[in-house]
DNA sequence: CTGTATTTGTTCGTATGTATT
DNA sequence: AAATACATACGAACAAATACA
């Protein structure tokens, strides 16, 4: 399922934050890769864009991604 | 250094208004120019968004910046 | 070269919940 | 109870760069 509990004492962007690494430590998202858009994650997990973009923005800080402007994100550990 | 002090007898909000109606009033903001974003006044001052946001409120109601929805907040006495 | 679509970047508007004083 | 402050979330609009037909 994989979903995003709104109701939990752990906050939407962090918990997609989670699942997000979970799937690049997994190998669902590969080193080089592009992760899905920030629309598709919208859709995908039904949260705001900027809930999503918040998301994201944790796994740059983590340095599990890369963000490519007007190209995308991609993960980390290859050109 | 122009800090916030939270333990004062001012609110932060208000101390903050004043340091940027001084801004305007010593012409570092100058008429018609936009004044930093919300996010350049959080992370300047260490306040949170919603104080700077107030402090803003402020200098609107009392005419001396305009609020452009989407674009910003400019320094009144121009278009 | 031109126009459109895609995608991320930026910024403001608004609302709710929680904690503190 | 009220005021203040912070964290979080959703929405909306526009900009800028890129990709593509």
């Amino acid at each position: 399922m994989s979903g995003i509990d709104p109701t939990g004492p752990v906050a939407p962007y962090r918990q997609l934050a989670e699942i997000l690494a979970g799937r690049i430590k997994s190998g669902q998202y590969k080193p080089g890769q592009r992760i899905p858009t920030e629309s598709e994650l919208v859709e995908e997990f039904e949260l705001a864009r900027s809930t999503v973009r918040r998301a994201v923005s944790v796994l740059r800080e983590t340095g599990l991604v890369r963000t490519v402007p007007q190209r995308g994100t991609y993960v980390s550990g290859q050109s």
